[in-house]
DNA sequence: ACTCCCTTTCGACTATTGACGAACAACATG
DNA sequence: CATGTTGTTCGTCAATAGTCGAAAGGGAGT
């Protein structure tokens, strides 16, 4: 299967290349949503052995168990049905998306929530109880297009390999079709970050309020500084 | 710069995933056009620590290794006037190739022309002296609307990272126009492989020889059963 | 409060990696 | 034939990885 192999190499190469490998390492599990007790079985060690990865206690993981890990997790999805694989695959296959998508992007391993506010100048407007959370990703729309163009099969591809990312929608007006359209959506997002107003839609925070999504409202001037301020803060 | 950082994950799994890293990382640094000399000063180490990698002494390169071959690798082409780097954003932005592009792959590591020879049950016509070269990829193109449809900047993305690769055409008539058309481009492959005739223009022979570009006429039957013998010999 | 699951920490041990440097081989050039 | 460049092999040693298993912590469920 070849989205499995460009899944393995786009894996292995985030470990290796990634600042703090340990911790991608444990993206990636939880990502597949995998226990240290059920991969290690599959992997023939003990669970220490990769709470010690995870951890960091092993500064540079040798290739093989690299490759051993990334195989095992791979094998798990296929297991239960290629799940992740098969996101995947769609990601590949869909070529580039709509001009509705402004950017999108995976962190290397999960910053939480709040992190994420820090870093767009956010104010926490629903759900700030919420904001610990992990967040492995953001997806950034401009909100018009999006509305107009993106189709049911394109909305599944703008999260990625998890849902679990920052959702950010642009060019908001008054910040109630966002919601409505998460609202009737099967997959929520982890954080919706709405740029491009100063007072949000009651209806739209009581929608996030019982979706139990956290939102944050962007302080950032302008579209390309809030891009700019995100992919600096990259992992 | 973006394209350099999803080159380096790119480059590090590969490595990582590779049935032999030791070959994968021979593979990158020739694609990058650095000898060992060079690249162990960049890494402040001995030549003989990059050929002992490369020769496979190291039976699991440690992350840490990876990571710094690979920055050492796009640190030299920075240098150079970021050639490589360039070359793979075009790939990435070019989004899907047209519908000329049957299909295109690299190789983890090498393999001779004359292997991929065998796996396509070809018939040498032209350089077969030339046949010990190293091919490090293909790219299989319908020649019809390969002449019809590719722009002179789409001819280039279908290089991929090195012309040292395999150009496959098939439901070829005589075989002259892919020779022309080779003839005008600047970059020349390493192997070219014909699909779809019996016999072939002398014309097209005399440009293959004079260009020394080795070309195998393919006895495959089905353009599909051709890509599944390059498929299922990838390494 | 007890049990179970998941995860972490860490001592200890063996195997392997990371690296140096010497010696050598192959090839191109003058 | 001598020299320079590029690459290979291998003995050696210090450092680290790979792993086990014991002990322990935190959270959820009963």
């Amino acid at each position: 299967m070849d989205a499995r192999h460009i899944l393995s190499i786009r894996m292995a190469g985030e470990i290796v290349i990634s600042a703090s490998p340990a911790k991608t390492i444990k993206k990636w599990r939880n990502v597949f949503g995998v226990s240290q007790g059920d991969l290690a079985s599959r992997l023939g060690v003990s669970p220490s052995v990769i709470s010690d990865y995870e951890s960091g206690r092993r500064k540079s993981p040798g290739s093989e168990l690299v490759r051993k890990f990334v195989a095992a997790l791979i094998d798990v999805d296929v297991s239960r049905g290629s799940q992740i694989v098969r996101g995947y695959e769609r990601l590949l296959d869909g070529g580039a998306m709509t001009g509705a998508v402004i950017d999108m992007r995976e962190f290397a391993f999960p910053i939480s929530a709040e992190e994420v506010c820090n870093i767009v100048e956010g104010t926490p407007i629903a759900n700030e109880s919420l904001l610990k959370k992990d967040i492995y990703g953001y997806t950034a729309l401009d909100s018009p297009r999006a509305i107009l163009e993106l189709s049911s099969d394109e909305f599944l591809r703008i999260y990625g390999l998890t849902s679990e990312r920052a959702l950010i929608f642009t060019r908001v007006s008054c910040g109630r079709s966002p919601f409505v359209a998460i609202r009737v959506s099967p997959i929520k997002p982890g954080l919706v970050i709405l740029h491009g107003l100063k007072e949000v839609d009651p209806l739209g925070i009581m929608i996030a309020e019982k979706e139990k999504i956290p939102v944050i409202l962007s302080g950032i001037e302008g579209d390309e500084a809030l891009i700019k301020a995100l992919r600096n803060n990259m992992n």
